[in-house]
This record gives structure tokens, C-alpha cells and sequence, in this order.
DNA sequence: TTGAATCCCATAAAATACCATGCTATACCA
DNA sequence: TGGTATAGCATGGTATTTTATGGGATTCAA
């Protein structure tokens, strides 16, 4: 039993004319040992397809509940958005997912998808989008070294 | 069992048609002791690839969640940046693990990989490109001494 | 009953596990 | 201390398993 479980990673395949995509082997491993599920939801800052564990969306809704008043306008937004959304996805015996056509039109993918490891979570993306993305976190990323001091921030 | 795990030593090991190298004996005992699983990514400020135990990344994934908002820009970019390109790495019953091409090429590595221990984490070079390195570095640290006071740097 | 979703089977390619061998470093003994 | 036996290691090769993916059959629901 691995003590870690996170999501990593970029690989590609393919999307069949059923919209059928197989689900990294990886991802799939984690998802069985965990006996859960996926949950997949359009990105609110992307063009692109965010998935995690059901846990992940859990914890997700705790914090909501934590940070924002229970009658706000605030909590009642954040959780139409995120909850609103999201979707469970199981895998058949071959570990394909079907996406749904909102999904697949919001992260502008047809034949192709890429799966980015994040960690907790993933994201699914078309792969010129993800080519140009990458290219300018990278860059980013050489300009500024990331930190993780608040006070850097 | 042993009480400190550090990633030591330099060890060339040879890298053959298929892409496998056998990881330095000391860095598997390490990884069998605490029964966990090696992850290698490209480093971001040098042509080398570089890896650590998956709960180096666990720790790091806990950081940046702590660091940043859920659904800042911030995290985004570094979580993509991080687990999109880090990935697992087990190694068969005679120590071996199969590099992909991503990582040979950005080290550029063809048939010799020289493994260098960095105490939590280590990499892996191109011998000539080692070689260089190490030299630039003895050669500042001479120099400058090396310092841990943060108001000197 | 028609379209969509799910399941099952088949295949090729890639990843992984396994076996065998020569070498090196370590342990052991005189 | 010197020499030998032994265990561990690196490495080449082969066999087996897993994975991705296409296609067809079956089920379910509108």
C-alpha cells in the first residue's frame, strides 16, 4: 500500500469518435487503491477540464464552509460554481472515462487530451493549449523563482 | 533501521538502448527502507534531471496548499509547473528504473548518467556537464565562502 | 425503437519483471 | 597482513504483463 498519492505527469492520448479517453494507468492505480472516484469540472480560470478525488471536493466544501458565512453571497456563488459543475466520472474495465460534451467544448478538445498532474488534482487540456501554457509558466518561472514565503509574495 | 536518509556520493552508472539505469545501491536501500518510491523531474535552473522521495513532493504539495489560496493564479501555475512534469519511478528486482526521453534529452544523457547526491534530493548528469559544474561551483564556493545567514544573501 | 452509454473482446506496443553473467568490493581466514 | 572465497552489484538479454485503443455487442433510457 503506497503512502502517497498525488497526481503527476503529462501524457497524452487519444479521444475516440465515442469521446472514450483512457485515464492515465497511474491515476487509475491511485483511484482503485483510494476505492473512490473521479470527479471532473470545467476550469474557472482555463480552457480546460479540472479532475480530483471525491475527498479532494470534500475537503474543498469544508473550507468553503470555513472561510465564507453560511448565508453569504459568497458561499452561495462558490459552491454553485464549483458543485454546480462537477461531475463523477468512473472508468469500464479497459479504464476509459467518457467526457461530456460541455467538458470537452470548454477545453476546446477534439482527438487529443493531455492530463497535467497538480497534485491533489489534474487537468486535461488540447494540446497546442497546453504546449502555450506550459511555455509561459516556464518562462514565468525563469524570470521569478516561485517561493513559497508569504512575506515574498 | 537507520536513522538518517540522505542522498550522497557521485556514481556514473550506464544507460543502455532501452533507457535504463540502475539506481546507486545505497539510494535503493533507502527508498526500500521506508518503503516508498523514487520521483524525478526536470530541473528548473539546470540542464540535469533531478529526484527525490515522493514524500519530499507530499511535503511540498502540503506547502503550496498552505502558501497559496486554492484558487490563486499562484498555485496554479507552481502546482502545474511542479507535479505536470514530476513522475514516478519504481525499479525492477535488479535496481534498474526506465528514464523516459523528456528527461534523458533535457539532461542530455545518452549512455552515461552520473548520479549526484544533494541530501534530500539528488540528480542525474551528463558526465561532461558534471564535470563543468562541479567545477564552477568548487571554484565560487573557494572564492566566496559558502553562508546559511540569511541577511547575507 | 433509436440513440447513447456501457461492457466485452482483440491487438499492438510499451513497460515491467525475470534470468544469466562477469565484475567488484567486502568479508573471512590463514 | 596477504590472499582467497563470497556476496552484492551492474548490465545485457529475454519473457511476461500491462496499457492504449479500435471495434462490436449489449443494455438502458427516453
Amino acid at each position: 500500500m503506497r503512502k502517497v498519492f498525488l497526481f503527476m505527469d503529462t501524457v497524452i492520448n487519444k479521444v475516440d469518435a465515442k469521446g472514450r479517453v483512457s485515464l492515465p494507468s497511474d491515476y487509475r492505480a491511485m483511484v482503485k487503491e483510494l476505492s473512490t472516484e473521479i470527479v471532473c469540472y470545467r476550469s474557472l480560470s482555463a480552457p480546460c477540464i479540472e479532475g480530483c478525488l471525491e475527498e479532494t471536493l470534500d475537503k474543498l466544501a469544508a473550507e468553503i464552509e470555513n472561510a465564507t458565512d453560511f448565508f453569504s453571497e459568497a458561499q452561495d456563488n462558490l459552491t454553485n460554481l464549483v458543485f454546480g459543475d462537477a461531475k463523477r466520472f468512473s472508468f469500464d474495465s479497459t479504464g476509459r472515462i467518457l467526457l461530456t460534451e460541455k467538458l470537452l467544448k470548454h477545453a476546446q478538445i477534439t482527438d487529443l487530451a493531455v492530463f497535467v498532474g497538480k497534485g491533489r488534482k489534474f487537468q486535461i487540456w488540447n494540446p497546442e493549449n497546453w504546449a502555450k501554457e506550459e511555455a509561459r509558466i516556464r518562462a514565468e518561472a525563469m524570470k521569478n523563482r516561485p517561493t513559497l514565503r508569504k512575506d515574498a509574495q
